[in-house]
DNA sequence: GGCAAAAGGC
């Protein structure tokens, strides 16, 4: 009987005829699988250089160190930095198999490096490598190359890596534009290739407006920064947490506090993911900006808080002069298990210094570095000098100094120079403040420490050569200014400043105020007026600094009785400290002054850092 | 099997 083949039988015989491979040794197979499974899940515990080279001799063992999946394994598992070197030793060794490495491979050593904290550069070494090798990056090999760059900082170098960039054709990922933008911004004058970067992006996200918006933060240019966000929501961009993050810093650096509120009720309107670090920006832009009481309520609300949120916490503390308040959150931190870090003792040991707690501050620096294993460093040491400096010990301050195991750095000196001048050893003083010319030559302000010396010594021809030195050295003059918030913009002034619509109705009730003030009982302090001319015009110029005018600024603008507030860019001086507390109680209003050190509150004639600061 | 932006300092 003849029966054609059915198609299945076909199948089958043709099936049969093919030639099979081997009989799967379905033992050994698994067995290499299970070790392998086994190895990539040991080295994803694998977190140390020592448990890494246990491993190693494992790996060897097993005959998988041509597996790509525990090489590339094998150098992303770990982020401490020996480990990293171990790996990629063993990876890149001259008898290693050129053949096993790809893009792959690649991309995790550069980004394992490009994460760490000292050895960015090795991130640039491997990428140089792979390009030499011929392996042509991908999309995900510049995000970490360009993340190095900004970690080291140079622009040249940067510019370099973006020409790669270009070459290789990634100059359209919104990825690899967004991490080119924060590395411009990241490098030393670089933020203009960074906005230019940015200008040109065909799309942006909230990630490319954060990182912009970041750098200009970083650099001090929180204006721009500000002036950004509005472009962005007028762009249609939704910002996210790490946008307002940023927006934070910049209120914080500027002192607007109601801006810094409003940013607050934006991130509970548009119900913005509360992360710790926008926690932590809010805490610190509400005690920075003035409001240390809404600072301590949004940290007690705080579900996890981390060294950054007390640290924030405690430095606000200090800067209002409530130094025993920080001591305390210091101390429930440490009993929350929390273990301080070096910024952390900084913060405390300036809340002592600023409160006058010299023998706390001084228990606090021995307990650093026996307790905690902290090895002090020059700001450390700063706080102490301080410290004692404030507190009128000259002479432990001189001794402390000279046993410092480190070179004193000038605020060092500027500290010792302040105490001795007020204490009255002007000889002393006079000797620490050319040391510090000596080290910081073209700041003013050291000109006028000398000056202030010699003008209390009566040695007025010094006075008068000082003035001709800083001619000569064509010092570069800082320039005081005082700024204010008043409907949602920011005033800033300068000294004689006329470039206010109103000016002439500021300068109206400043003459009003002078007479006032006379009026009062209050003096003129003219000693720290570095110019060489006479008394009237001494307090005439006094008359226009930054701080009066935005204070007579804000008496015109603002209803009777609510409270006033202004940020300066420098020390506030002597003389408008004491004008302040008479401004205070003559026109009955608080009046918060934020220095570049502290803040003073006044009220009724007084000032919170009882005229010590 | 992977990528970008963020917080505290004398």
């Amino acid at each position: 009987m003849l029966t054609f083949p059915s198609k299945t039988k076909l199948f089958w015989s043709v099936l049969h005829t093919l030639p099979l491979p081997p009989p799967p040794k379905t033992t050994t197979i698994s067995k290499k699988r299970a070790a392998e499974q086994n190895c990539l899940s040991l080295l994803e515990l694998c977190n140390t250089f020592p448990k890494l080279s246990q491993l190693h001799t494992y790996i060897l063992k097993l005959g998988l160190q041509s597996n790509p999946f525990v090489l590339t394994r094998f150098a992303s598992t770990s982020s401490d930095l020996n480990a990293i070197h171990y790996a990629s030793s063993f990876l890149f060794a001259p008898e290693a198999k050129t053949h096993l490495y790809d893009v792959f491979l690649f991309n995790t050593v550069i980004r394992a490096y490009a994460q760490t904290k000292d050895s960015k550069q090795s991130a640039l070494f491997y990428y140089k490598m792979m390009v030499k090798d011929r392996i042509f990056p991908n999309k995900f090999t510049y995000p970490f190359v360009l993340k190095a760059c900004a970690g080291i900082g140079e622009l040249s170098l940067g510019l370099i890596v973006h020409g790669s960039v270009v070459k290789y054709g990634f100059s359209d990922d919104i990825h690899v534009l967004n991490t080119m933008v924060h590395m411009y911004c990241s490098c030393g004058g670089g933020v203009n290739f960074g906005r230019k970067v940015f200008d040109e992006m065909s799309k942006c996200d909230s990630v490319s407006w954060s990182a912009i918006i970041g750098g200009y933060a970083r650099l001090g240019m929180s204006s721009e920064a500000v002036g950004l966000f509005r472009k962005m929501q007028i762009a249609g961009v939704r910002p996210d947490e790490i946008t307002m993050v940023s927006v934070l810093s910049a209120c914080t650096d500027l002192g607007a506090l109601e801006l810094g509120k409003w940013v607050s009720s934006f991130v509970e309107k548009e119900k913005l993911q509360k992360s710790v670090e926008l926690y932590n920006a809010l805490i610190d832009m509400f005690a920075k900006c003035g409001d240390v009481d809404k600072a301590l309520r949004l940290f007690r609300n705080m579900a996890e808080k981390d060294i950054v949120s007390w640290t924030s916490l405690i430095v606000g503390m200090a800067m209002h002069g409530r130094g025993l308040e920080a001591v305390l959150l210091f101390e429930e931190m440490r009993s929350n298990g929390i273990v301080p870090d070096d910024v952390a003792f900084i913060g405390l040991l300036s809340a002592c210094s600023h409160s006058g707690l010299v023998e706390k501050g001084r228990q606090y620096f021995e307990l650093m570095s026996k307790e905690f294993g902290i090895v002090p460093k020059i700001e450390h040491y700063g706080c102490m000098v301080d410290l004692l400096s404030r507190g009128g010990l000259v002479k432990d301050a001189l001794e402390f100094v000279q046993s410092m195991p480190i070179e004193p750095n000038p605020v060092i000196w500027r500290a010792l120079t302040t105490a001795c001048r007020a204490r009255g050893e002007l000889k002393l003083s006079e000797s620490m403040t050319r040391k510090l010319i000596k080290q910081e030559p073209m700041l003013e302000s050291n000109y006028v420490l000398l000056s202030n010396i010699y003008a209390k010594l009566l040695k007025w021809e010094k006075k008068t050569t000082i003035r001709e030195v800083m001619g000569q050295k064509g010092i570069r003059k800082i320039p005081g200014s005082t700024m204010i918030e008043l409907d949602n913009e920011m005033y800033e002034f300068v000294s004689g400043d006329k470039t206010h619509i109103e000016y002439k109705e500021i300068y109206e009730m400043l003459d009003e105020m002078g007479k006032e003030l006379r009026r009062a009982g209050y003096v003129a302090t003219t000693s720290e007026v570095l110019l060489d001319i006479d008394e009237e015009d001494k307090e005439d110029a006094l008359n226009r600094h930054s701080e009066k005018l935005a204070i007579a600024f804000a008496l015109l603008k603002t209803p009777p009785g609510t409270p006033i507030r202004i940020v300066k860019n420098l020390r506030i001086c002597e003389d408008c400290h004491s004008a302040t507390k008479f401004i205070s109680k003559i026109y009955n209003r608080e009046i918060v002054v934020r220095d570049r050190n502290r803040f003073h509150h006044f009220k009724d004639g007084l000032c919170s850092c009882g005229d010590f600061w």
